[in-house]
DNA sequence: TCATAAGAAGACAAAAAGGTCTTTTTAATT
DNA sequence: AATTAAAAAGACCTTTTTGTCTTCTTATGA
């Protein structure tokens, strides 16, 4: 469904706020060995999403990642778009430039409330609340 | 939702079907440029579905590509699942590799129903009944 | 204040996806 | 039989995605 930067995004996201939420500020290390990422890459996409404002980070002995309340609550919306664009929450499944209801590809009303579904799902979940959601890792 | 491939394979077939129903075999430069795909990676696309039996082909003058009613109705999962895999049938939204309702991600219970529709989509639309639907290609 | 632990930055590289082109094979038509 | 039109095959290339590593900067704490 999302490419790997993404997942990777999210993960690392829910993982940071899950460990706030115990008082936490977790490291790079620790989060990409959590979540079960390839380090470096990880780092990567959490500067982005530093520079992007989605998370906070503190540099230093002791530093590491954590929400602030100004910020929060993160869309997931707002992630994957960031990160790898808003082709799933817009797109047309048969690859149709121009597709709509008016112009519909053949898949079109088959596809269409899919995409809305979807559309609903990442505009409602956020980071906190699958932070908390009790749940596995791998 | 689809990578590249899947979508200049489905948008290949369907306009093969199509044809076929005018009583017409069209060839490669045809389909690729009505279904504006790259050309010669469709022929290559194409290949491939010929080789595994999803469609039929004719070689030199006047040959093009066809279905026979042998292996018709296609259903559009097989060629998914043929072309880019099953991981849009099944696959984890968070990526996990091991997610299901006893160990679940924190997006399992909203995304499953999502992925169930997706199986449910392509499980039911074939080539064919597309080919049926009045529709533009772009 | 100096050593150390942390993130930031960015160059580099490998793998996968996407795309192009040439040559070969096949079949129909003249 | 020769010509021509078509798909088959496969080498090759480009771009994007995914991943790695080294160096720089910043902050803490002994």
């Amino acid at each position: 469904m999302f490419n790997k930067e993404t997942e990777y995004a999210m993960r690392s996201l829910v993982y940071i706020q899950v460990e706030n939420y115990k008082g936490r500020r977790p490291g790079i290390s620790e989060i990409a060995a959590e979540i079960d990422a390839p380090r470096f890459f990880t780092a990567k996409i959490l500067q982005r999403m530093v520079r992007q404002g989605f998370v906070q980070s503190r540099k230093g002995r002791g530093g590491g990642f954590y929400f602030d309340s100004k910020h929060a609550p993160l869309k997931i919306g707002d992630v994957i778009k960031a990160v790898e664009g808003d082709n799933i929450m817009t797109g047309c499944a048969f690859g149709l430039k121009y597709c709509d209801e008016t112009n519909p590809c053949p898949l079109h009303f088959r596809y269409a409330p899919i995409r809305e579904k979807i559309n609903t799902l990442v505009a409602e979940e956020t980071i906190q609340s699958l932070a908390r959601r009790p749940a596995g890792t791998d």
